[in-house]
DNA sequence: ACCATTTACATAGCTTGCTATCTAAATACA
DNA sequence: TGTATTTAGATAGCAAGCTATGTAAATGGT
């Protein structure tokens, strides 16, 4: 028999993950945020600086990924980067006020989009599919880690 | 508190999604399979034709996505494509004998990275996992079937 | 029969991801 | 000290997703 897509794990999770994209990217429009800027934004919604190499860890992306997500957000007037005094390579890449203002809407639509996801699903089973998520999030980084050595 | 990646259901479906479609990048690689082609593959499996329109519907995508695609696996020799005869807008759609011959080695390597990520669930939880997800998806589907109207 | 609408697909242009590769600065070590 | 290696980031080029829009064929209504 041929797979179908209602059985396969890797389909449905991408199935999943670009119906997320589609409704936050709708959502947040009107706030100039795009769906990739979010981990750039939460982790520096205190105010502090990281550098390049820092947020491509925290945004699980690759190095070109977070370099080119940069660029979109100086770009749109997000962030602002500074040279980092201790290394010449480097910058410290920061919010600016207007994504500092913003930080709060996007977190009241993201939210709500995680809420409207898993609306059907009682408490216990919104713990459990979470944490399983994250259970094969971890068997597959663990072999990408070992195919990357 | 802002929002951490381990709790946000969007954020965790997406980089799932990553993970799942580098492992099959890389195994299927050698065949000149893409990710994408998948649904196409498997829709066409058994030798027959579709419309690019049934194609579109089955893999959950875009028109415009399901044309570029198409036009990659006609530009790598997987499909051909022959006037309809009830319809001069339409093709129809079917895999070449190169793609015909890769289907199982495909399924094989599909089979093998949905059980990889599932390895640590157990039989009970595999199920679960499936079927939450499924739930997650028609009430995001449904979501985006209202803003689409 | 004719025009308006709908439908099937194509194209343009953008985002977000990837790998491969380059440059320049920092670090290690002989 | 001087060279070799490693590290931070940039760039090129591609895949795969999206929206908006164009074209031509099919369909529907008067």
């Amino acid at each position: 028999m041929v797979l179908t897509r209602e059985t396969s794990a890797g389909y449905m999770a991408n199935w999943a993950a670009r119906l997320f994209s589609r409704e936050l990217e709708r959502q947040l429009a009107p706030t100039g945020i795009a769906p990739a800027y979010m981990p750039v934004l939460f982790a520096l919604a205190d105010g502090g600086t990281l550098t390049q190499k820092e947020l491509t860890r925290r945004a699980a992306v690759e190095q070109p990924t977070m370099a080119a997500t940069l660029k979109r957000m100086e770009r749109d007037g997000m962030i602002h980067r500074r040279q980092d005094p201790g290394d010449k390579r480097s910058a410290l890449v920061a919010l600016t006020p207007l994504a500092l203002g913003k930080v709060e809407t996007v977190e009241r639509v993201v939210t709500a989009i995680n809420a409207l996801a898993l609306e059907q699903l009682d408490v216990g089973e919104r713990r459990q599919f979470l944490s399983l998520l994250g259970r094969v999030i971890a068997v597959l980084e663990a072999q990408d880690a070992d195919l990357g050595s």
